[in-house]
DNA sequence: TAGTCTTAGTAAGTAAGCTGACTATTCTTA
DNA sequence: TAAGAATAGTCAGCTTACTTACTAAGACTA
């Protein structure tokens, strides 16, 4: 085990994410689900139609990253995306009947992943929150 | 702005990663580096000529993630890989004068990240450790 | 010593994320 | 109303990271 005392925060930050998804992932290949693909299901349940931009902006990636992404959640039938009538530059994704129960199973694991680890501490969120607010995204 | 006070605590640990991981690569872009390689050639600095293996064990990733890693490394001429002498299946990786210039100026760099963001307080550098600590690597 | 187990590294395939550059549509303004 | 600016999404290219599966070399054991 390395001597995490000397790491700079950003990399205890950046390792200790990595493993948390990986945690979270392991959970969801069962499913054929990955960490990023329920935080997008989860945008899209919530937000209902929406368009892939601003679901970008919701969970914070470029539209470039969300394109493929929504891509692949509809080749597997979670999503559809169709032209927006109003705006025919831009799309209405929305979630299935098969997404959403997907989402459901997905719920039902995110209570078995990290316990034993205090990952909920209040402080650790605020501080996570203050990184996130204050970090200006081009 | 989302409403994070509703984000269960391991999507905001990974958008805060992701996020300050940004702030790194910006910065570092000019040099040629990536946030990836600095910790790599960090750590090949500190632990003399050093197998793939125990480099890839030091900072958290598969051994399949650092091989590419090392090759793009070599091909830029900041480090230097030649086989183990006395066990042939391994090699030994050892920075270049290049490397090491690089890693100085990155270092310079450093102090200039996320300035204005309180991310070297103590009890969320404590958090994070044992969340590197205690999550299982298989 | 021959056969098996272990270890080191690589290869292939997939996912996710970025930058920079592009098309198509809509909006704005002169 | 025509020209230019802004917006939505995609494409291409690169990097990082994972899984599964492989080869080569060394170690161990019957």
């Amino acid at each position: 085990m390395p001597d995490m005392d000397y790491w700079p925060t950003s990399r205890l930050l950046s390792t200790a994410a990595r493993l948390v998804e990986l945690g979270w992932n392991e959970r969801l290949r069962p499913l054929g689900l990955t960490y990023p693909t329920v935080l997008t299901l989860d945008a899209v349940a919530d937000a209902g139609p929406i368009s892939p931009g601003k679901l970008a902006e919701s969970i914070r990636v470029q539209a470039q990253t969300m394109g493929p992404l929504l891509t692949r959640l509809e080749s597997r039938g979670f999503i559809r995306r169709e032209v927006n009538r109003f705006d025919r530059r831009s799309q209405l994704v929305s979630i299935t009947e098969l997404g959403l129960e997907l989402l459901n199973q997905s719920h039902g694991q995110e209570n078995t992943v990290l316990e034993g680890i205090d990952l909920d501490s209040e402080s650790l969120r605020e501080e996570l929150i203050a990184i996130v607010r204050d970090t200006k995204i081009n």
